[in-house]
DNA sequence: TTGTACGCGTTATCAC
DNA sequence: GTGATAACGCGTACAA
């Protein structure tokens, strides 16, 4: 194994007869140093091979150009997206991306971002794990003023970056299609009550059908586990075998949405006429299924990017996060034709 | 912002009246430490909050525990369950995982390994970007002894490891399926031809048409750009409108695929008795799709898993790289309504 | 089994 | 505009 030695600013020092210390100011673009000099060393850097050592830099510094994110699962299209926007906003800063997942297990994301700590992360970028409800493992970062962003799945209380999209008023909204479209009984596939996600669209849910004297009916609302495809299967069956079944469904997301059209669909129910669905997420599943399933976008890369801008931002200004600076995003309602009765009348 | 200070192995060592060596010695289970002095450092270490700086040890060892992975985009779907695979052996292995995109460009794959370089890596893994026909930006880590493991997409010529599936077999497997349903004239979405899973895909189908003697029809063979579904699509109309149309689709994914049986269904063509059809990549989409699309899986985390694990092995074993070591897994063609002319008979 | 001493590659500080 | 020096936290050869 034939391992060649790596060129270190020494190298270069000895090379071009300067101390290391101005090889490494030119390197660094340091202002005191002459641009004849920089370029002459930025020159015979490249020509003779060197490569920072970051692991050295990140040393002195007590900080590697890095972000760590914390997130469920990878492969899930929101998050998928969500990453994609983070690494293409930090690699253009010349940041590195650590990705860790919680798989939605409370213990797996506290021994992720002590992980991530000990890797001298720059800042965290963290969509809360299903399971998480005490917030003890990010103090390590506060405490050392290291920036945290939370997106989409947030602490209610945590002073930290917040990006999220406004779940209340997306919950209410289709809900609201959904009445406008006469649905008088919708149900609700509902997540995990303490995740804000989830508790928001529900509660926009509720607010829509009080503002619209739609009684709140307790059996047509679902808390879901996981709001899987089996989940959201078993639930429709149940729902549709009702004496007096739901004529819509609100899904808090795309996977238990599109079970239900297909459940329906074998069941011979027609869909919207009969039952009106809308999801959430606009997954690539759902304008693939038969009928197209309406539903309420996020905007997930673009979250990732500004998350991790926020991290950049603050690092390089050394702000003091004393405060929580929330920043909502707009999200649309998609309307398909597992929604859409307006669109059938002549 | 009140920034605590952080612990060190001199804090324990002072605090424990040992030197800074037994305590480093203790925290990495050096045998030559007394169990009973590992196990009072360490509790020590719990108890004053010691949290190793992996930046230093990796200065130390000129090598961070930290894997490297280059990829096309994160949010596809076979992709993020490869990286998913990485990840979850990785982290257990405590090794952190770093991720970059090429979007399918060649110069941002050089740019990206290049950074992954600097962060002293153990090892790589790659998938090619679609561009990449020159391999020279990866000889800065074999030339450092650095292991790189190629996934999916991979170069003909290189010395390193390799985890494929059969894209040969399955491509003949696909194609022989189609027959065995009856179809006389078989299209083909092709990929890129200068990476392997396409012209491997392609071949297969070659030579199953030849093994059944039907005819080769370059007018029924098509590469596309991207695979994407605009493409498929397009193309589907295309062939479609031929005087003598195809029955039957081979496509080199399930993107295309999927957009090939929407396009037919919109022209009332029927799937799969006019016309039959196979993806590949096994996409959640294909399952959902009306009629679900026959396909061929992947089994991508496991590939993950595989590759994480040989650099992993390279690593604990100072192994030299001198040999291609290859490792071809199974691929499975699953027969959904896309393609299942015989379900359809009494 | 434990301690001493040094170096990994970089950058901040102070000096000129 | 440039140089000398120390320090970041850790691991290990050598010594005891």
């Amino acid at each position: 194994m034939n391992i060649k030695k790596e060129i270190t600013i020494y190298d270069l020092a000895k090379k071009l007869n300067y101390s290391p210390s101005t090889i490494s100011r030119a390197l660094n673009d340091n202002k005191s140093i002459s641009k004849k000099t920089v370029k002459l060393v930025k020159d015979t850097a490249e020509e003779m091979g060197y490569r920072p050592n970051v692991l050295a830099a990140g040393l002195r510094n007590n900080k590697s150009k890095t972000i760590g994110i914390s997130i469920s699962r990878i492969n899930r299209h929101f998050i998928a997206s969500l990453i994609s926007g983070i690494e293409e906003t930090a690699r253009k800063a010349g940041y590195n991306v650590i990705i860790s997942q919680s798989n939605d297990k409370y213990k797996n994301e506290i021994n992720n971002t002590k992980a991530l700590y000990d890797s001298r992360i720059t800042g965290l970028i963290c969509s809360l794990s299903m399971e998480t409800s005490d917030y003890e493992h990010f103090k390590q970062f506060t405490d050392k003023g290291i920036p945290i962003v939370f997106v989409d799945r947030v602490p209610n209380k945590f002073n930290s970056y917040k990006v999220v999209i406004d779940n209340y008023s997306a919950g209410y909204a289709a809900t609201k299609h959904l009445i406008e479209q006469g649905c008088k009984r919708i149900a609700h596939f509902a997540g995990e009550q303490h995740l804000n996600v989830y508790e928001e669209r529900k509660k926009g849910y509720l607010d829509a059908l009080k503002e619209f004297n739609l009684p709140i009916e307790e059996n047509l609302i679902h808390h879901f586990k996981t709001l899987s495809f089996e989940e959201g299967k078993k639930m429709t069956a149940k729902l549709m075998a009702m004496t007096n079944p739901p004529d819509g469904i609100f899904s808090a997301n795309d996977t238990a949405a599109v079970s239900a059209i297909i459940y329906a669909k074998s069941k011979g129910i027609k869909i919207p006429e009969e039952l009106a669905i809308i999801g959430f997420n606009d997954d690539p599943i759902s304008s693939i299924v038969d009928p197209a399933l309406s539903t309420v976008s996020h905007p997930a890369a673009k979250m990732g990017e500004i998350s991790a801008k926020r991290i950049l931002e603050h690092s390089k200004n050394n702000y003091d996060q004393s405060v929580s600076e929330v920043t909502i995003l707009n999200t649309e309602i998609i309307i398909r034709d597992s929604s859409n009765r307006k669109k059938l009348l002549p």
